[in-house]
DNA sequence: GTGCGCGATATTGTATACAATAATGCGTGC
DNA sequence: GCACGCATTATTGTATACAATATCGCGCAC
């Protein structure tokens, strides 16, 4: 049973205290982030109630953002048994890196080619922050910004089919690192980035292109695809805000 | 108005005289078929308690399929105002062909190497049956059926993720057929499916790649994306928001 | 003591009720 | 006669109530 095992009180987002309970759409969006910045990790059971007591809203609204969240494949919902977040297998993981690799590197030429310098500056504000994160100890929130700058070069290609997949695809990442990510301590990778943006400020296709490629491929062998199955998550209050 | 201006009685499988309702997900499965076969047509108006009453089951039912319909990108939700059949821009239109090419030829790169004769004869099937609608004067059937060719390739390749992409772009592009495709008359997919399957019989992944990319640009300039239905569009709904 | 069966409890799936927002139509004033 | 405004109606968004299903615990047989 690789599944938390015991619904924990979850304080999420401490006591909503805000008069206007969130709609369908800003929990979702509350959900996400919660999970992106590994709030709540991978195979926490997601009580209808639970939820619907914390953030003051029904469980109609809580069903919506949950089968949202299912779209976006960060939460999987067995039908009778209830909603958890999301456990990629490490299959799913490789098949998930195996989509990127395919998408990326060409969405990179083509936002390469079309960059602006308020693009570039854009893209110079992600990693900073991510810096800014990490100094701060917040390696939830700096993996989340990092996956951030991929989707604002998605953005920048300006091909909006494509980037909704991207968006999903880093999204799902998010709960690939969180399970099987090896190389806590380095987080080189602001390295490719800061690569990538020199590359984007020459409009360079080719030159992003290939370090995407290649940063794409330095980000799956910094995983452990090996192990089956993870241990079960031992969180208790992982979430004190 | 290039909206179906009242909604239509839309009986969508007759009386539904069935003793058990379909629950969420087989009612959104009925739609789904109902709009790849270009039963509700582009920008048609799904009124929830029409079809909650042609279903025989409660609005909450409903929503919960229009709302996976609507993250499938066959419908488009719009807040407080309903549920309409997706009308996809000529811009839209593009950028999945986009992601078509550059998801698809590559996909059926990977599929022709690995697949097995159980794979040719089930991709034989796939024709026989496009062809028969086709004979019995089915075009939205034959369309559909067109379009689970390709995802039967993508099944071939066994790379889940690209494949559920590839899935809802051929969803997405059964709408485009139905709003922008002007060579009706002809349908000769149906060659380069065939071309297609002899290069995977021969396990030759090369030219497979090359006859599905050459099969993309044939269907993108089978279309007219000379935007020229936009212009209602727009008018209707700067002046509806 | 252990395993199974059955009832009690909890949780999800669906239906209905109510609230909020948008669409409609009629009347009035010009 | 036309346009604007307001009230009425219709439709969607959310909350609550009920039904179906799964989970858990206790008792009983072996």
């Amino acid at each position: 049973m690789t599944q938390t095992p015991v619904t924990p009180p979850a304080i999420l987002s401490d006591v909503e205290k805000n008069a206007t309970p969130p709609n369908a759409q800003q929990l979702f969006e509350r959900l996400e982030l919660a999970i992106h910045e590994h709030q709540l990790p991978p195979g926490m059971k997601l009580g209808e109630d639970d939820i619907a007591d914390i953030y003051g809203v029904s469980r109609t609204t809580v069903r919506s953002a949950l089968q949202t969240l299912s779209h976006q494949r960060l939460v999987e919902l067995k039908r009778n048994r209830g909603a958890f977040v999301a456990q990629p297998s490490v299959q799913e993981a490789r098949d998930v890196f195996e989509a990127r690799a395919l998408l990326e590197p060409r969405t990179a030429y083509s936002a390469a080619e079309r960059a602006t310098p308020e693009d570039i500056v854009r893209l110079q504000g992600h990693i900073d922050a991510e810096h800014e994160a990490l100094h701060a100890g917040n390696h939830g929130r700096a993996i989340y910004l990092s996956g951030q700058f991929h989707i604002a070069i998605a953005k920048i290609a300006d091909q909006h089919t494509i980037e909704a997949f991207i968006t999903q695809l880093i999204s799902r990442s998010s709960l690939i690192v969180a399970l099987y990510w090896e190389r806590r301590a380095a987080m080189c990778e602001s390295h490719a980035h800061d690569a990538l943006i020199s590359a984007f400020a020459d409009q360079d296709g080719p030159r992003a292109e290939e370090l995407m490629k290649s940063h794409l491929l330095d980000l799956v062998t910094s995983l452990d695809l090996r192990n089956k199955t993870s241990a079960p998550v031992s969180l208790k209050d992982a979430l004190a805000k």
